[in-house]
DNA sequence: TATTGTTATACTCTATAACTATA
DNA sequence: TATAGTTATAGAGTATAACAATA
């Protein structure tokens, strides 16, 4: 049987709030972010790339430390952790001063890639915010951190 | 002042990343959507309130038009609308045309619900806009669209 | 042959609670 | 007692592959 014509759907008031549009965002920047590094032969999430820059600029941090920054409970950062090990990319190093806490850090390797994955990340940025202006992508963002600060209420 | 604030971490490029700022202000909006609901004594996600909508404003739509509008995979939806279905706020009823779809509809209970959550929704929405004139609020909409529109690519 | 819905399966992200070792 | 890291567990969200019923 021939198919009827795609009818577009009613999509009531969804398209005027603001959580269904960022959600909606989101995951079409995520889609974006993934196929950028599928089709590099890369493989990497936006949260792995977040801790990966975090560990860099902030050598010798705790895992407390580090999970309060990225804003997930310290149980969460436990197998992104692993992986990421297991990748020998990060490196879990005793605590010279603190026998509870691990000394994060890059290896040499996750230096290397965390290079490779910040071009990636350019041009992935680049792509996302090419229907804007300079301008217009400093405002956005803007905006956008007025909203994540009167939330979490 | 009787000790030294706690240092603030360095977070090198993330902060002037659009996906950094977008997922987690993302996140940061979830957090108050649930915090909204848990306060009311209900409970329900933001991808449920759309569900809810869509189904809402087109009654009797099959379960690959519902899938395709949310922008999920068909086999996604299945337990989400099984939840639903528990709760007794939707319902697949068999459709007159065609065998192998279900047509969804809200029930009674679906309806009432709804009214309610969009009461909730309304006051969430805003919240998270609190920080923002009514331009704003519109502008940072534009924007995010225009953001979509360009990724997944 | 193609489509719809379902199931089986597999990851990731997220959390809470309880355990351990250390402070 | 309190904190850091781990484990066990659970739930949501996401997907792909394969299958039955129907078109």
């Amino acid at each position: 049987m021939a198919r009827p014509l795609a009818k577009t759907l009613d999509r009531g008031v969804l398209p005027s709030l603001l959580g269904y549009v960022l959600r909606r965002t989101q995951s079409a920047v995520f889609a974006d972010f993934a196929a950028t590094f599928a089709r590099a032969g890369e493989a990497l999430t936006p949260g792995e790339f977040g801790l990966l820059v975090l560990v860099d600029r902030n050598a010798g941090l705790s895992q407390m430390a580090l999970a309060r920054a990225l804003g997930i409970d310290r149980s969460t950062l436990v197998p992104i952790l692993n992986r990421l090990q297991a990748r020998s990319l990060v490196v879990r190093r005793a605590s010279p001063t603190d026998g509870r806490t691990h000394a994060l850090g890059l290896t040499p390797a996750g230096a290397a890639a965390l290079a490779r994955f910040a071009r990636l990340v350019s041009a992935h940025e680049t792509r996302i915010a090419a229907g804007l202006s300079t301008a217009e992508t400093r405002k956005l963002i803007e905006l956008l951190e007025k909203v994540r600060d009167r939330s979490r209420a």
